[in-house]
DNA sequence: GATGAATGAGATTTCATTCAT
DNA sequence: AATGAATGAAATCTCATTCAT
């Protein structure tokens, strides 16, 4: 919606305006379709079917089938990095915007399982989804400007590796994702809010008892 | 090399050693070809060809390009498993154990990247091998094992779903292991180091500076 | 021909027009091929090039080169069932129903001995062609009933088994037939004629000479 | 068995007569397998399997899965053509040679169903066994001059196509075999003697009812 | 925009046959 | 004689993509 207005519209008219209904009609088939049956063995004609139309008209809107899933990810994950830069932008100390950033990758799932699905499932690591690279980095990079303004802060301990701690974070975000999309992980409300609470917790108070916590 | 002695031998001539050693050849292949090229777009004639066989042979030993890759799987995370189960019987701390699960996995890809990449990317998010649920299940196990001990021992925090727990290291470890795959995170000796103290430092310490420590 | 008029023509343009000819095109390809190489032998590539189209599109209207072989067989034994029925209907005699029968099936060979040679050579003891074998029973049981009715209006001996001489009158026919599509028996129109005949004469009267007629 | 003293046997020890009994073993095991699954369908390890040795044996007796068929048929039809003879050089009248030659076919099925399942299934229509052809044809000839011999002593109708006479008689056996074979017709012990019984009746005595016989 | 017929590269898998042991 | 590992031609079928309508 928000994103429309970016977008090109050739008339005001119910022709345009049909089309780009089209095309959305299509990307969340696809979004269906590859949550369900991946990416690779997703075909096109599932797609169109799911989107009742014909797969003839896939290629109206997108050249390929990877282009399909490529803007899917793009598409999401730059609303993401939006919401991302909006806590980052925000005047909450370096662990509660940590928190900020667990919450908006944790609630996604609940909001979109699909989406969440492929995004952890096809587009995290398969190597030929070119745009990706820099923007999933866009992502760590986020997490990583935050721990090191904890550091700067005096918050958290300047001498962890914040890069790599960034990865940590990430790492166990998305696992968890992973284990909720495999169906390994309960994931009612309560268990999302718990592992919202534990990742914080474990990443920012560490495992180990301290004495004085004692 | 261990395995072969455990292996039945159905009969004491070479004929038999010479079929296992082919075997090994053809899983040996298999695991450079899906590292290169992805599970998906690999074909059987790429690993026949890499293998110096002719790609009918691999029939002979699996019934599907699917079995190669399950039993890429199997064969090496059982000696995982093996690896892990030794660690957690071992009468360190908890936090050493940790220590030394997570050295087994990051050391692993320094000894053999392409499996470690086929591991990361081919196995352990796709639905569709069976066996593997199970088996991933139980390195999970371990790890919680270890921290749920770590627990009763009083050097972790009692308050923490230990389950999570566990998944927030595998996670962090896979992870970074991604980053190495994908080339975006640094991969020499040293950054190995680096990432196993830093996993174990975030992971038990917490990023949090407390306030002793200062 | 007469097929089209039946047939739901879903929209009234010329495509699907267009489509159902190329299906028809098919077809006749495959059964010219089933016929010059027999049904084993035969691969898809064959009928696709003998129709002129590539062989994806056989897929497009069949769902595998079995189900090819079984529409041949069920769209023109239907015919021919239609063409039975016409004969049983009829207001003739027993005898001259018979002959109408075996001349149905004789002439056949003339009009298309290539369809012949694939029903005679592929479909007639194939166990594996399902819809067949129903259909095929229909035939003996227009033949059985037809020599009942002689029987019934004493034409026709009444001690004898009908069923077994549906089957022996058929076995004839496609005896000769066979004969005809081996090149071991003439098929001049000649001999397509006498073997008419020859059919209902032997099977109508017998071999023996009885008293009166000598 | 009999048929063993014409092969030239090498050495009278055990070697040769274990050779040749392994030689039988496949070909039994050759007609049970074609009999169940088809020739087309049937694999030399099927055949193999089902005999007991391996496959590579098969290629030691027999120079193709083609000459194995071909050698069943061949094997076979000898010894029929032998009873055929029998009965043609016996002092019978021709009617009773007639039904001689019937009992000889029919009574087969109850022998051995899976060969002649082969027999009518695989060898009669298909065009690539080249042997065949005559040894088939000599089946023929000796039922057409039984026929002959039939017309010259007055007892059968002398207007009668003496060789289309003979593949109605033929057809007539072959039908009936193949509805015992297809599971189409019952085929125990009272129905085989009820088919022969009617086959020689139509043929012979016709169906209709002549005036004097009412 | 929309359809779906048509294409054809290409992938997996099968299996008769060979041959070293 | 006997085995079964090894070969590789060949076949079916899939499916992304194009394009005439």
């Amino acid at each position: 919606m928000t994103d429309r207005s970016i977008v090109h519209e050739p008339a005001p008219g119910e022709r345009a305006a049909g089309a780009e209904e089209k095309r959305q009609l299509i990307l969340a088939a696809a979004v269906r379709v590859f949550a369900r049956r991946g990416f690779h063995t997703s075909r096109v004609g599932d797609i169109a079917e799911e989107a009742g139309v014909a797969h003839g008209l896939l290629y109206h809107y997108f050249s390929s089938k990877d282009e399909v899933l490529e803007t899917v990810f793009r598409e999401n994950w730059r609303q993401l990095l939006e919401r991302f830069a909006a806590v980052e932008e925000s005047a909450e100390p370096a662990d509660l915007k940590l928190l900020g950033l667990v919450k908006i990758l944790l609630r996604t799932w609940r909001n979109d399982p699909d989406l969440v699905t492929v995004m952890v499932r096809e587009v995290g690591r398969s190597p030929h989804l070119a745009s990706q690279v820099d923007d999933i980095g866009r992502g760590f990079e986020v997490i990583q400007r935050v721990i090191e303004q904890g550091q700067a802060e005096g918050v958290f301990r300047a001498e962890l590796d914040a890069r790599l701690a960034s990865w940590i974070v990430y790492g166990s975000l998305e696992e968890i994702l992973t284990g909720w999309v495999m169906g390994r992980l309960p994931d009612g409300d309560e268990e999302v809010a718990r592992a919202e609470r534990t990742i914080v917790d474990v990443v920012c108070g560490g495992l180990v008892r301290t004495t004085l916590a004692a």
